[in-house]
DNA sequence: AGAGGTTTCTACGTCTCGTAGAAATTCTAC
DNA sequence: GTAGAATTTCTACGAGACGTAGAAACCTCT
């Protein structure tokens, strides 16, 4: 379920809001505040790789880039969650029971084409 | 967010397939497969309680249970990484354009009263 | 009070993660 | 094409989480 830390949640963070793949040298100015070295934002990227999140293209200097956006990601993650419980139908039913209206008036119209 | 090591997690699911309270000594029993020792048993129980993952009565011996259903920890955690996410209605969106047909059907009803 | 079960305390090995130096590799400017 | 600069990979280490459990302290029942 490929969890992470909070430097590799940061770094996730900056590559979203980056909008476009960044080389390393590029990542690390976007997190100037924490005065990494180029080398841990390196090894983070390259964990992240390992792990998926991050796609790295092979021009030089790499880029990276999210293997999926932010909001895929979260979306996968709950269908991953939603797995992991034997009664699905049951673990629906408890979660739209948790959305507000506004985001149940959505619900309705996603769902309505079908 | 309350993540699991993997004994943590079979834990959990054996409490959640108890259905009522059990003592140390009671789950231990329902891990004989791994073959722990009490103390083990109690060392996970402990922290998956200082998680607020299960709770334990003040009974001699102390019984312990989920904090919440299976359904409802898993309906909770979707809520959580719905969060994380800046635009909460993007992953709604491409959540619900992942659900087969037939949960979008039990969506649609469970939606329906509103 | 003693025996046996229960609970807490302490600990250790392994793994992940934050962090980064050292070494190897690849450019770039002469 | 070679030296210096930038990039990438390799290696490592400290902290914290987790699996695991012994030792010690604490109840409880006879």
């Amino acid at each position: 379920m490929a969890s992470m830390g909070e430097l590799e949640r940061t770094v996730m963070d900056r590559l979203w809001a980056a909008g476009g793949p960044v080389s390393a040298a590029d990542l690390r100015e976007r997190l100037a505040d924490r005065g990494l070295a180029l080398t841990t934002v390196h090894t983070v990227l390259t964990r992240l790789e390992s792990k998926g999140m991050v796609l790295k293209d092979d021009g030089r200097p790499r880029r990276f880039r999210p293997r999926a956006t932010r909001e895929e990601h979260a979306a996968e993650l709950m269908h991953e969650v939603l797995g992991t419980s034997g009664d699905r139908q049951a673990v629906l039913a408890r979660f739209v029971g948790g959305v507000d209206a506004e985001e149940a008036r959505l619900l309705r119209e996603l769902l309505a084409g079908g």
